[in-house]
DNA sequence: GGTGAAAGCACCGAGTT
DNA sequence: AACTCGGTGCTTTCACC
């Protein structure tokens, strides 16, 4: 898990290609006045480094129907429990991520659902776990993401 | 933000493509015993729809050297202050994602380190925020992600 | 580590069924 | 809606710098 060392091409590669993972490399090419070689023996070695584990699609989940958003946080009987809650926990649909976290609680996961009923049932399932003691929910009433981008510009200025 | 009607080759489709964005429509279409053409009319029509709101890359920030994320809850002095205190929450970096919620925090946001000595500067930004009367860490001990994938399966299942 | 050219494909629109 | 087809343009490799 060594930091890997990426030089300021890299960079403004990686920036375009976080904004659209479809951005043709010739594009790319043009705009940072390189051969459209060069950006592809480059993106090549930062997959093979392992720095690009993949590309996904950005969906609107909201126009799927799914426009809740909560956090649970769990509180285990005893934390020798953890692995085996959180593989329980790993089962349940709609659960996006758990954390074992320090801190108020044990267990903490971030749930998508359609709406507060749906949101009910996943939460029954998480509190129906063997060795958890009890849940405790927070609904997102409003998310603000901080893009990629601006994150990836916060860690290039920082390398 | 209507729900919008997917069809099971409209799902397969974006199998494909949250796997990996630039898997070509020709092997899509291969896969599917479609055309490429009808691929492409598809990926354009839920382009338009919204429902694909853009493509990006994953990376690996461990190996960029930022392998510590935490959650802190933020209590407001006063309510009313949440979108003053979430507009200048949104200016720190490394602050991924925000949520005013209900329950124990008005405000909830993620954020991503590079270690323990780095994470203190971020919250004390935080904490010196005007309207914020105090915060609460939770330190991401281990991390496991459902992927985007299940997340879809479970959303098409549902549909 | 970079280039430029060339071969091989993919994309994507037009016209058809 | 989906197909085929063809022009255009992208990717990827390779010999050379």
């Amino acid at each position: 898990m060594a930091k890997f060392k990426l030089d300021e091409t890299d960079h403004q590669i990686l920036d375009m290609l976080i904004e659209n993972t479809r951005t043709p490399f010739t594009d790319i090419a043009k705009k940072l006045l390189i051969s459209a070689g060069t950006v592809h023996v480059r993106v090549k070695k930062m997959e093979e480094a392992g720095i690009i584990i993949g590309s996904s699609l950005t969906l609107d989940y909201k126009k799927l129907g799914y426009a809740f958003i909560a956090y649970v946080g769990v509180f285990l009987k005893n934390t020798s429990q953890t692995k085996f809650v959180l593989e329980r926990i790993n089962e349940i649909p709609f659960v996006t991520v758990a954390h074992v976290t320090t801190g108020k609680f044990n267990v903490f996961c971030k749930i998508r659902a359609k709406n507060t009923q749906h949101a009910k049932d996943i939460i029954f399932l998480l509190d129906d776990i063997e060795g958890v003691y009890r849940t405790e929910t927070m609904i997102s009433l409003e998310e603000s993401i901080n893009d990629k981008k601006r994150l990836m510009h916060s860690i290039f200025k920082d390398m």
